[in-house]
RNA sequence: GCUCCCGUAGUGUAGUGGCCAAUCAUGAAGCCCUCUCGAGGCUUCGACUCGGGUUCAAAUCCCGACGGGAGCACCA
């Protein structure tokens, strides 16, 4: 019995404990229906994307349905190239979306829920200036429309339709409880009117706009939702799109709210984001510095880290500090056995080798893995190589050094003597230090911070575009072109 | 001001009345290994917000205080 056991199996590898998802009140496989649903106003940031992975976890643990709802019902909010960057974001995670639906495709939808509210007596619209209709609310007392006749609210409505109102003249108000103790909860404006700035889809043709709290209720009804997850800043909005679930009698989702994440030194605001790409302070929604889906792809965070990382959070409604530290070990432990190894001298200067006339090296491209094959080099007289600064002070002080998978020196006269090239003197306690050939290529690594480490590594094969490796002694950068120059992004 | 949610190490997490002098990861420090300041191995540091109850027994249940967060938008 003992003896058949794979050896491998018996290895203890890390991070074994891995928190499971709890399961889903009610869920019945293949017949969940979950959704997410952001404002395509730009790409999705890291904020975004614990709503999406977590969601994507149930649906195919449960093997349902995923819907990304576009929920573009705020023209003013809206980015046209959003609805082509998202999906390309969620793909990108791992997503996977069964069914996309677009709201501003669902107008009439809205229109008819509105009618039909009116008809239960639960909407009125209401021809208040904003001010004092929020001032009424407070003091939990009616406003003049709040009693108008079924009658008086639908020929208002149709007004509203048929553009006999401007901006800001009326609105359709969903009746909740003026005297509900949560003034959150009291009656909530369900469509409102937008006519300065056109739908970049639908243009023109609807002023009238719902807004998210009757748009969501109702479409969550309509499109089947069982189960819904997200952050619980929705917590007082749940509380107002189940009144119009009672006073239809729809059968309401089951619902969780998880905690906020607060995520430290993180750009993240569309506003903002959209300001600096418009005056060049950032080279677009991939730019390092960002905390965009896309940007994390560019710098060489893995989606798997990412799901990873919200996996070990959970779905507790505890507030919660995002930990970048934790994302990158997350995010180390799937990179570091698979990148390759390269030399990268930052703040390069040259050294002169005499006293041999020709050095081969030969490193692993991954000292865990040699059956990757290497990297060689060779030298010939006259022998020059490049070494960071500092390494090269270290040299000067101490006065020998050990190349890594080249030679050994002795400091003499500002030049490197050739002492051997075993690597056993290390075990007396010789210093070693990484190298590049003074031929090498010019190298560039964009840091998070928007700072440039600038410097020289030797040559990388273009197969190399794309992945992350390790710059040895520096850290993991992914490649992003190898010629003219290496350009690469910080990792971590 | 009102309402709601929450409170375990620096960070995240396990824990749902006794097996908790509290788990795991991350982080920091040190050692071992290694031709990287990576990876791996080992050791150490570090927490149940406080005060009252209930109970033979509380991180776990109840109450209060304190602390954190969110909402009270014609944004999502």
């Amino acid at each position: 019995m003992a003896e058949s056991i794979d050896p491998n199996l018996l290895k203890k590898t890390k991070c074994e404990r891995k928190h499971v998802l709890p399961d889903l009140p009610g869920a019945v496989e293949g017949k969940v229906v979950m959704r997410m649903a952001p404002g395509p106003s730009g790409p999705l940031h890291i904020g975004h994307t614990r709503v999406s992975i977590l969601n994507d976890e149930y649906v195919k643990r449960y093997k349902g349905k995923y819907i990304n709802r576009l929920e573009d019902t705020n023209p003013e909010k809206i980015d046209p190239e959003a609805y082509k960057m998202i999906p390309e974001d969620l793909k990108w995670l791992g997503v996977h979306v069964d069914e996309t639906v677009i709201q501003s495709d669902r107008f009439e939808i809205y229109y008819d829920i509105a009618r039909q509210l009116i008809d239960l007596g639960k909407a009125y619209v209401c021809t208040c200036p904003a001010e004092p209709w929020r001032q009424m609310k407070e003091a939990g007392k009616e406003c003049p429309h709040h009693s108008q006749t079924r009658e008086e609210a639908h020929e208002l409505f149709d007004r509203m339709l048929s553009h006999g109102f401007g901006e800001e003249e009326a609105v359709l108000v969903v009746k909740t409880d003026l005297k509900h103790p949560n003034p959150a909860v009291r009656d909530f404006v369900g469509l409102r009117i937008v006519d300065s700035v056109p739908h970049p889809r639908t243009g023109d043709r609807y002023t009238v706009y719902p807004m998210m709290n009757l748009s969501v209720a109702v479409d969550d009804h309509l499109l089947g939702l069982t189960h819904v997850i997200r952050g619980k800043d929705h917590l007082n909005n749940t509380l107002r799109q189940e009144y119009i679930f009672n006073y239809f009698g729809w059968k309401k989702p089951w619902y969780h709210h998880y905690g906020l994440v607060h995520i430290p030194e993180a750009i993240l605001k569309t506003s903002t984001i959209h300001k600096g790409i418009r005056s060049g302070e950032y080279s677009g929604w991939d730019d390092v510095r960002l905390g965009t889906v896309r940007a994390m792809a560019k710098r060489g965070i893995q989606a798997d880290a990412i799901r990873n990382y919200w996996l070990d959070v959970g779905m507790k409604d505890v507030d919660i500090e995002f930990s970048w530290d934790n994302l990158y070990a997350f995010n180390k432990q799937i990179i570091d056995p698979v990148a390759d190894r390269y030399f990268f001298v930052w703040d390069p200067e040259c050294l002169e080798i005499v006293g041999v006339d020709r050095l081969e090296s030969r490193s692993p491209l991954h000292p865990d893995h040699p059956e990757r094959g290497t990297r060689d080099h060779s030298l010939t007289a006259p022998i020059r190589v490049l070494m960071t600064r500092e390494d090269l002070e270290g040299f000067r002080e101490r006065g020998t050094v050990r190349l890594k998978d080249l030679c050994n020196l002795r400091w003499e006269g500002g030049k490197g003597v050739y002492t051997g090239s075993d690597h056993n003197v290390l075990r007396e306690g010789v210093k070693i230090s990484h190298w590049a050939p003074a031929d090498g290529v010019e190298a560039e690594v964009f840091m998070p911070d928007g700072s440039v480490r600038k410097g020289v590594a030797e040559s990388i094969p273009a197969s190399e575009t794309g992945k992350v490796v390790q710059f040895e002694r520096f850290g993991f950068v992914r490649i992003d072109s190898t010629s003219p120059r290496v350009r690469a992004y910080f990792t971590q």
